[in-house]
DNA sequence: TAAAAAGTGCAGAATTTTCTGCACTAGGAG
DNA sequence: CTCCTAGTGCAGAAAATTCTGCACTTTTTA
């Protein structure tokens, strides 16, 4: 119960909700020009109206333009994306996940970065400190 | 120069893909059996076959057995696979990242894990701090 | 108000992906 | 040797995706 199929996406469609996500909304003209081999504007608009028929993406109208957003909270798409990936490379260890996700940043990372880092482990560790053992208020 | 361009891979690919990564190397039948939606035994192998010949698979003879692993090393997959989702859903911040993913987890996970997730990160900022300040031995 | 500019809607053509089914090979059992 | 089982190879049918192009609407501009 409550189990989400994962929804299919093509190429294309993937194409645009990674825009779509990464700008929070888009209009065609928006996707057309972040993605130069996309043959023709229509093409584009084409794919915008099939991703709101399977109900990942709602307009609306700003003057002339359909100005797109995801219908799926961008936390809920962020999520499945998440348990994917820990799925199918890292054995669902969050750890290892971790560990890889460093080695691969290490070296873009000032102290500051690690510091905050460090500084949310900690930081949800205790909250669930804290849930482990409810104090009687 | 090096710009490793994303391989597009379709649906079924993918869906075999992971499997390869996640099982190290397969045959046909391990994929038929882990994919119950494929139509057939001849549909998956037909899959592989593309694969193989996209270059992302070989196979090995074992006995009379095909069996796939990948071409591309396990570790090139993730890399790419990392990236790709820290750009689409974390503006390319490990932090934001490893927060969400902390979110998610973080019932799962007990206080060792969370010792051993702080231990990974401090390791991994000594190492920087070091090439940082290289003493001069 | 006429014409150009910037949009949308959508039917269906073109292309890519997915799947089928038959021909063929090798090994083992009887 | 003959049949059965468990494989592979591959041509091409079927289905899904991608793209085009034209008709139509609204806004702007002259």
């Amino acid at each position: 119960m409550g189990e989400k199929q994962q929804i299919h996406m093509s190429r294309r469609e993937r194409q645009v909700m990674e825009i779509v996500y990464r700008r929070k909304e888009v209009s065609a003209q928006d996707v057309w020009r972040e993605i130069p081999d996309f043959p023709s504007y229509s093409a584009v608009r084409s794919v915008l109206s099939i991703l709101e028929h399977k109900g990942l993406l709602t307009h609306s109208v700003n003057g002339k333009k359909y100005v797109y957003f995801p219908t799926i909270a961008h936390e809920t798409a962020v999520h499945s994306a998440v348990k994917q990936l820990l799925a199918t490379f890292f054995d669902n260890s969050l750890e290892k996940a971790v560990t890889t996700m460093l080695e691969i940043h290490e070296h873009d990372m000032t102290q500051d970065d690690f510091e905050r880092l460090a500084a949310v482990i900690s930081f949800a560790r205790k909250e669930e400190e804290e849930k482990d053992v409810p104090d009687d208020t």
